[in-house]
RNA sequence: GCGCCCGUAGCUCAGCCUGGAUAGAGCGCCGGACUACGAAUCCGUAGGCCGCAAGUUCGAAUCUUGCCGGGCGCACCA
């Protein structure tokens, strides 16, 4: 449609500049935008202001003349108005949005997908939540990014993969199997001073006592320190891999599929770690200091160098990291995306300068920051200590507020901006609670549809006659706002914002309802019955389709 | 102190990338609409120095700079 128009000013501009109306042939893009005001027409370009200067003429003048060249207004426009400062504005007829239907309808599921992606890898890694304890509300804002992103990228022919990073090495590895160690020998009688460094949360418990019930007090024996070591690993592992269980529940009830979860455990077990390091000495970016060894971050941005083997011979997160995102290049993406919480941002620069040392471009590392989650219940924040072990889980939420409303709310914001969570609201099922103000939308067109047939109007009619009843101003904001959805997917994926498909949906949703209200779908006409079906059924399909890729669910009643 | 993010209606936020005409939405307030398709809905009223200041521009919520206020981060922690 923008298109059209647009090149319906493009053979002006030229023809205008052959009949010697316009002085220079140099002409700029044409914009086209949807102004604010239903009054300012269905279409407007600031061209002719644009072009002023370049072409020493008054604005007005210049649209008069694009006008005036503008010699097949198309079976599309109904009429050209030069309006303010310079605008030309376009109003289109009301079957010039007819055609958006039968796309639609034709397309459905994939209507609004594209192949902008071209097929390029990229591979978006999100919660990557350490396996010490169970997901809170955070990491759900972290996981309904992630998820959407990642489908969005899918849907515009992106090949993308979903990833989990299961920090499952190192120290606070170690702390875990502590904790659960020194909960175990508390279980079996002894008196336990429990440090305040250790994880607190009673699933710690738990575990103990799943190891206390099935291996009994063998552990109690502990002749050497080495033994103590191996009982702690072996809790270690068996928390871990206890926790991470609950955690890929978690995400599978929150909707969220990986492709892949990658240990990094594996990366020291093949060696990747140590082969880096030694690869970067020989290119002299690493160097020894303090009996530590520094990678030059500072040669590649970074504002000081980091460490990437302690004093003490343990190697960092920072260096486990360096190995895994040069190994996420190696199968051959693209571009990379990190989903994080925003405390994490300092890490960028170091992360960045380690993607370039491997000869990376440093577009092809992006991080998206998620702001904080406040937990609020009615108003009042909610105390979220997780020293202390207590926090509200993901898995509470869920079950307290629903998936569907849960991830829809943590859709409703930019990423860019904190966020309130406010659990009573999340339950409310009234307009306070965006979620089934849409879901609504499809349940109500589900209805009517079933109503339909059984008032035997039935089968959905597509034909021209039934289509050309569509005249109500509502009915063609309905088109328009169909017809502005390939664009806000297009724009969505461009910017890795899925709140611009919320916002869409919900813009979507309020001209529904307000036309449901103002006009009946089943009338006695029948030809105008079909019509008005044939434009709620594709409003539904948009509504499916927009849900589907936030991972919200469209369901028939509710 | 340095860096990143935020500041738009009473509250919660879109819009800023890509400058445009009278700045939008939800909630809340006030007043209305169910004997026909689902009232989890709709209609209407009121409510704004777009943090402040300067700059760029024919034109700034949008771009630039400075300041103010808030959040977060500045480890041989993760």
């Amino acid at each position: 449609m923008k298109q059209e128009i647009k090149e319906l000013i493009y053979k002006a501009l030229k023809q205008a500049y052959q009949k010697g109306d316009l002085p220079s042939s140099e002409f700029p893009e044409v914009e086209l935008e949807e102004p604010k005001a239903r009054m300012h027409g269905d279409f407007s370009t600031n061209i002719a202001m644009i072009m002023a200067s370049s072409q020493k003429m008054a604005p007005k003048k210049i649209a008069e003349s694009i006008i005036n060249h503008m010699d097949d207004f198309g079976s599309i426009i109904l009429k050209v108005e030069i309006a303010g400062p310079g605008f030309i504005n376009f109003y289109l007829r009301q079957s010039a949005w007819y055609p958006v239907l039968r796309r639609v309808y034709e397309q459905g599921e994939r209507y609004g997908s594209s192949n902008i992606g071209k097929g390029e890898k990229i591979q978006v890694e999100f919660v990557s939540s350490n396996p010490t304890g169970p997901l809170h509300v955070g990491h759900g804002r972290g996981a309904a990014v992630g998820d959407s992103v990642g489908n969005i990228l899918s849907f515009c022919g992106y090949d993308v993969q979903k990833e989990y990073y299961i920090n499952d090495s190192g120290r606070q590895i170690n702390t875990l199997g502590r904790s659960v160690f020194l909960r175990y020998r508390e279980l079996l009688g002894e008196k336990i001073e429990f440090p305040a460094t250790c994880y607190q949360g009673d699933y710690i418990r738990d575990i103990a006592t799943k190891i206390k019930d099935a291996d009994g007090n063998q552990f109690l024996d502990r002749n050497e320190e080495k033994d103590e070591e191996k009982a702690v690993s072996y809790c270690a592992k068996l928390a871990a891999e206890e926790i991470l269980e609950g955690i890929r529940q978690d995400l599978d009830s929150f909707g969220v599929k990986f492709n892949k979860w990658f240990s990094e455990q594996s990366l020291y077990d093949s060696g990747m770690v140590d082969s880096v390091i030694n690869n970067f000495e020989k290119k002299k970016i690493i160097y020894k200091k303090d009996g530590a060894l520094w990678f030059k971050t500072s040669d590649f941005g970074d504002e000081k160098d980091r460490v990437v083997v302690k004093k003490n011979g343990e190697k960092t997160y920072f260096a486990s990291d360096i190995a895994y995102h040069q190994e996420k290049y190696e199968r051959g993406f693209d571009l990379v995306i990190d989903v994080w919480g925003a405390d994490h941002h300092g890490y960028i620069p170091r992360m960045s300068a380690s993607v370039q040392a491997s000869g990376r471009d440093k577009s092809q590392f992006h991080v998206i920051l998620v702001q904080l989650v406040n937990l609020l219940r009615g108003g009042e924040p909610v105390a979220m200590s997780t020293r202390a072990g207590e926090f509200v889980t993901l898995k509470d939420v869920m079950s307290e507020v629903g998936r569907d409303a849960a991830r829809f709310i943590f859709l409703t914001r930019h990423y860019d901006s904190p966020l309130d969570f406010d659990l009573e609201l999340a339950k409310k099922k009234t307009s306070d609670n965006p979620v089934y103000y849409v879901q609504y939308v499809h349940a109500r067109i589900s209805s009517i549809i079933r109503k339909s047939a059984e008032r035997e109007i039935s089968d959905i009619v597509t034909d021209d006659e039934a289509v050309a009843m569509l005249i109500q101003p509502e009915e063609v904001e309905l088109m328009k706002a169909l017809a502005r959805y390939p664009e806000t997917i297009e724009n969505s994926a461009k910017l890795m914002e899925p709140h611009r498909i919320t916002f869409f949906l919900m813009n979507l949703a309020s001209l529904f309802h307000a036309y449901y209200n103002k006009h009946r779908v089943l009338t006695d006409d029948p030809i105008l019955s079909h019509g008005r079906l044939y434009l709620i059924t594709t409003v539904q399909k948009v509504i499916r389709n927009g849900l589907t890729l936030l991972g919200v669910s469209a369901p028939d009643k509710m």
